[in-house]
DNA sequence: TGTACATCAGTGAACGCGCGTTCACTGATGTAC
DNA sequence: TGTACATCAGTGAACGCGCGTTCACTGATGTAC
């Protein structure tokens, strides 16, 4: 192992030991020294991978757009399928991610009105993103089924809204107590696309 | 003027400086000093008032729930008079309380996943008695106009969910830019009330 | 009304602590010949 | 393959700073007589 692996190891360290106790307490709270020690160099150290963590923060988001991104590919290769049950489908794809990666979850959630213009405004860009992939789906099933829609980016949104928000409440409770949430959920998000409907 | 008039005055004068300071970078990053001292008064004085900055915090809560409940009130007397555009007339309303009370609403989504465990529970129990309103609100209304919804407290909560989505992007908007989001936010409520009917 | 004492909000100094950042350094890895 | 030098991730000590909390105190307000 060379010294370019060494040191991309150690800065992986970094970003899975932020990753975790931001989880915990908040981005915003971790300190320089905690992180550097959690991933086991001293602080002086973590100068030569970031400059402050500002800058971890924005490739923590990065790593959480990754995921955010290959749960949406995933979900579209299934609708290529079966378009019926893609709903329940796609929610419970998305309360799964939640709780594999409730790391990255709640970073999303905790940066949303977070200290840092920067991070706000990376968050903002790819809850946007999530919702313009949507939009598209939602025409492009509508289309399938032979129905219109009044306004499929509203439709969207509302739906991602509603998403966000029992997710949220998701991270709060134990799994085997999240079946209500699902069901909820679906209901919810059913409620949105009827009203879509023209 | 007392001594108990003057105490509590100091007390009003840190929660107001705790909730302006709160605003711009969050409650959770505030310290027990500069508070105190932009309150007018010695760090050490802070302890005559609260026991630390999580007693305070849970104060500032208590000041935002009296706002909100005021909202409620206000929108129901009017929705008594006429039903026809109360939703629009209510969506105007909360948009003018989240500009008038910016303050009071970052605090409110800032500590929906605060740190503290009391925090988050004490504004989860403030949304879900605004849902539990907002439930019974929509019973009335469409008893009213003879409709039938399929699950009163699901459309509650998806309309909660959406304008607190909405609210929370507003809230880094000039008001002059927020036309756009005061339609698109209408448009949504409707999509949301459509879907419930039976 | 005047006096003597009690109360208590606020003061100012002190404490130990963890913080971010700097710096000269070490020693393993990499490179050139 | 061996040697001499360069690179650079990580070290450890040091710095000044703001933090929360404690403590004995002050002096205006309140109370009892």
């Amino acid at each position: 192992m060379n010294r370019a692996d060494k040191k991309r190891q150690t800065r992986l360290k970094l970003i899975n030991i932020a990753l975790m106790l931001s989880a915990d307490k908040g981005f915003s709270s971790l300190s320089l020294r905690e992180v550097a020690t959690g991933a086991g160099i001293t602080p002086a150290a973590f100068y030569n991978h970031f400059d402050d963590m500002e800058e971890l923060g924005l490739s923590l988001l990065d790593e959480v757009a990754l995921g955010l991104r290959k749960l949406l590919r995933d979900a579209r290769k299934v609708s290529k399928d079966k378009v019926k049950d893609l709903t329940n489908f796609s929610i419970v794809a998305f309360l799964n991610y939640i709780n594999e990666n409730s790391n990255h979850f709640k970073l999303l959630l905790g940066e949303r009105q977070g200290a840092s213009v920067a991070f706000r405004s990376n968050v903002r860009k790819e809850i946007d993103r999530f919702v313009s992939e949507l939009t598209e789906d939602l025409e492009r099933i509508s289309k399938m089924r032979g129905e219109q829609l009044r306004n499929s980016s509203y439709a969207a949104e509302a739906i991602v809204a509603v998403v966000f928000s029992v997710g949220a409440e998701a991270l709060d409770l134990p799994k085997h107590k999240q079946a209500g949430l699902e069901e909820r959920l679906v209901e919810e998000v059913n409620m949105i696309m009827r009203g879509a409907k023209v």
